[in-house]
DNA sequence: ACCGGTGCTGGAACATGTTTCAAATCGGTT
DNA sequence: AACCGATTTGAAACATGTTCCAGCACCGGT
């Protein structure tokens, strides 16, 4: 996080530690990741490991932040191509989920870390969310992404919230397994869609822009 | 549940255990679960909870289950009131919040274990969604929530989904700490109109129908 | 009453996240 | 080079989720 004060050493062994957990993650998933093998692969004793991160999630989350940073670095250099915000937003989160399920066991981990609970790491994850905001609202205007938050209109801010959460919904049943690849997709498309208006053809027919959903249903009374 | 082979002293020791999951979660969340004590406490030997659990997150899964269905019995018999779709979806997660922020170390632990990873349990975060979903869908229409998941059109599984999914990282946010209760209902309410279309008037003025967020903004190249 | 099986009990055992601490090390200062 | 404060190390200790197992209890059928 570009501390005040940055030691060459501490930020090098700490940036070490969170590599090797991602190795293992990568390989092993959650459980994968023990915090002695961590400590031994990494060259640290444990007592160092715990000294940066408080936590197993702490580490995870920190993981997260790190492939996250490299995602939109990703996405800076190719940002998602397309014509109207629609198909911008809907190559981003292809890509996105791409980059997720690339590596499954290392994605789940993350994912699951970010579900501790516990306030401080609830900051990062915080960060996390809002590197992935910024990213949704840069495709949606069709800019390279921002440095970090900088003017995003209120409007902006509640759709990109919005589709990233739906985004975040999905990742977590993805990774129980329900969620496939290509529905992952499907949803993320005909979600975006639902947001941003029809400017691309949706699967679902129905008349026309629907009426909106359900609107009078039910007893006439 | 509601299995094909219902033993009475079997389901009523199952249900005692997770009502005592629950006492503790409440009272300490999730790390106050100890299944030793859960066991104690409920009068049954460890070995007992893990032939009916696989695990300490399925039992607060199955709690999470639980308190879902209390949830729609709620909302069976005191529908949220309101004249249009949007209105009656905001109050339903009104309610749905301020039930989960009464007992805010249970939720917290409910919530943490949905994002466990195991397919097994997966499949049980899934009733709940479906749970929420078709609650949500219910508001939409303004009628009675429904049996299970009967006639519900591809629009309006859509829409529901969609909602349930912005609620539920909504939740895992405040869970962490970082949303307040009045952002939630806030952001629930705004993610609502800009889905549902402005029934209800919006915080933010702009644009008529804001033109669709982002259009076209940037270099007119 | 006996049998067989199914589930329960009590308790030990194991794995791993987390804490703690004394001794060793390191980097810079004098 | 000796010294100091900060950091790391190595190893033990704890807490708790999870697994295992041997013996017991109950229950339905013979």
């Amino acid at each position: 996080m570009s501390a005040p004060h940055a030691d060459p050493a501490l930020e090098e062994r700490a940036r070490r530690i969170v590599e090797t957990s991602i190795e293992l993650a990568e390989r092993g998933g959650f459980e994968a990741v023990r915090l002695r093998d961590v400590a031994a692969h990494a060259g640290v004793a444990l007592g160092t490991l715990y000294r940066r991160f408080r936590s197993k999630e702490d580490l995870l989350v920190a993981a997260l932040e790190l492939e996250t940073r490299a995602l939109a670095q990703r996405i800076r250099q190719r940002p998602p191509k397309g014509a109207d915000p629609s198909e911008r937003v809907v190559g981003f989160f292809e890509i996105a989920t791409r980059g997720m399920l690339r590596r499954p066991n290392l994605s789940r981990a993350m994912l699951r870390a970010t579900a501790a609970g516990e306030p401080v790491l609830a900051q990062k994850v915080e960060v996390f969310h809002d590197l992935m905001r910024n990213m949704i609202v840069s495709a949606l205007r069709g800019e390279p992404v921002d440095g970090d938050a900088a003017g995003i209109s209120d409007d902006e801010q509640l759709v990109g919230d919005l589709l990233n959460r739906v985004w975040f919904a999905l990742m977590m049943s993805w990774a129980g397994g329900v969620q496939s690849q290509g529905t992952i997709a499907l949803q993320m498309r005909a979600s975006v869609e639902l947001v941003l208006g029809r400017s691309v053809r949706m699967t679902i027919p129905q008349t026309g822009a629907m009426g909106r959903v359900g609107m009078q249903r039910g007893k006439p009374t």
